[in-house]
DNA sequence: CTGTATCCTCTCTGATACTG
DNA sequence: CAGTATCAGAGAGGATACAG
């Protein structure tokens, strides 16, 4: 097996040549990237929050609870650059930079929202499993 | 259609003000610590990877290209005291552990194939993508 | 308003080694 | 085989200040 792989990591542009299919479990795989991009700790919410329509930068930092600046900042031209994010600024003063999904970023919004709404859902059963994990450990 | 837990809602620990949905967007909400252990880097691949059966833990390394023995450990601890992940240990020599999904757990899984499927099929347009936007910026 | 730049902390991560 | 322990580095993440 590759597992072993060389010091030299394959090239994303030596991805498209070979026409496999795309494998997560395959620690070279681009796909490992993307899916990281699109499931991390803000990119998800990021995704989520645009689901419900366009927002303006700050916006969307009110309404992602907790992220910093710099760390929307950062998600949103990650997302933009895979190309789930479209980003459209409007050279006035003030600024104004309106932030939505493309087409991708809504197929993408929408599982990841049928996941969030599962794992909202579950919250309950997850803290009842917790204590029964922890009271077992300690027992 | 989010979680209607009206009559029982959790006294889990939780977030400052009782709510009566639990909400990712929340900074406080346990739903947010949930969601990062699913779609964590490793997490949503080892979910993914029992999606396909029961596997014992080397095998799931194996399967799981790239993790490490601590992070693997790790990880599914986190799943299996989420409730999402079962343990089932025989206690023979050599031991014998496997993993498998819980009800819920296969749930979680489920969606999250979906969504791994669907970024795998991108991974094409999404090199474009970037590929755009490096030469637009460099422009 | 919308970011960028800087600094700093702290977690996550992975090698390695060891135990049952 | 299935982990646990430990250590050190890398990088994620946050606060602040500043620029366009």
């Amino acid at each position: 097996m590759t597992s072993r792989a060389s010091e030299t990591m394959p090239s994303v542009t030596d991805v498209e040549h070979d026409q496999l299919v795309a494998d997560v479990f395959a620690r070279a795989c681009a796909s490992r990237g993307v899916l990281e991009h699109v499931t991390g700790r803000w990119g998800s919410l990021a995704l989520a929050a645009l689901a419900e329509g366009p927002f303006r930068f700050n916006a969307l930092r009110r309404k992602v609870d907790g992220v910093s600046e710099k760390m929307l900042a950062q998600t949103l031209q990650t997302l933009e650059r895979d190309g789930f994010v479209r980003r459209e600024a409007e050279p006035t003063i003030p600024p104004k930079v309106e932030y939505s999904l493309t087409p991708a970023g809504r197929d993408v919004a929408e599982r990841l929202l049928g996941l969030i709404e599962f794992v909202e859902s579950q919250v309950p059963q997850v803290m009842a499993a917790r204590a029964r994990y922890d009271a077992a450990k300690s027992a």
